[in-house]
DNA sequence: TCGAAACATCGATGTTCGTCGATGTCTCAA
DNA sequence: TTGAGACATCGACGAACATCGATGTTTCGA
């Protein structure tokens, strides 16, 4: 799965004197399907609980948490730290592991990474 | 403005053995307000709109891009454009820069990149 | 001084989101 | 088979958000 960038690859526009109210080439920017994709992972992102249950989880000894980790140094009650784990799952930041009673989670490597380089995407 | 990352540099636990429940060292998480003001700033990116808009200005052979510039190829009307050029100023990613009637928007140099890297901050 | 054009702000409206109690599902030990 | 514990799902509710018409502000040419 490529994440789309900002600027797809290999755009250069050129030509047209500077004038305003000249919409852009209006042909590599980025497509309305990419910017939906692109904007629900940035979603996934944008809760400060969902940004703290990340820290927590990549900052574990095992790289690994259940959810009984995060309730408490969150304040949270146990529905809502399921909800945001499962909106980070579904956008592929986290993967769940059922192992028993317990669920592990732990972030899916790369992932972060590669949402942080289609915000740069010069190449 | 430094921007807090998901690890703080330097975090490196130890100790305790692989238990369920006991939530981790819990001191060098994300503080819940570096948290706040992370989010804050993803949650510019969180928009398919904003992320077109994004993408339009730094595509733009100027650099620079002005609101009528927008409002045709995203199919929105001019508060609306206005309203998330708004917040994406706030976040501190685009600089707006009035001359006469017309308003020019850049990407502020670095801020995506370093909103990138704080995804990843090893470091 | 006037009017038009570009943009910001306001107010209203429908939608999405975060939170949590209640409840369902699954697993394991007794 | 039963019961307890961990977690997911559901339903509800208030807060936050995206959109846009109406209106305000600023600038500039006539």
């Amino acid at each position: 799965m490529s994440i789309p960038t900002l600027i797809p690859a290999g755009a250069s526009p050129a030509e047209a004197p500077e004038l305003c109210c000249v919409p852009s080439q209006g042909e590599q920017i980025l497509q309305p399907e990419d910017a939906e994709l692109l904007a629900m992972r940035f979603k996934a992102l944008a809760d400060p609980n969902r940004l703290r249950i990340l820290s927590i989880v990549s900052a574990s000894k095992s790289a690994e948490t259940c959810v009984c980790d995060l309730s408490e140094p969150l304040d949270l009650k146990q529905p809502t730290v399921s909800h945001h784990l499962k909106i980070l799952v579904d956008a592929g930041i986290l993967h769940r592991e059922k192992r028993g009673v317990w669920a592990y989670f732990s972030v899916v490597p790369g992932a972060l990474e590669s949402l942080g380089s289609s915000l740069v995407a010069k190449k």
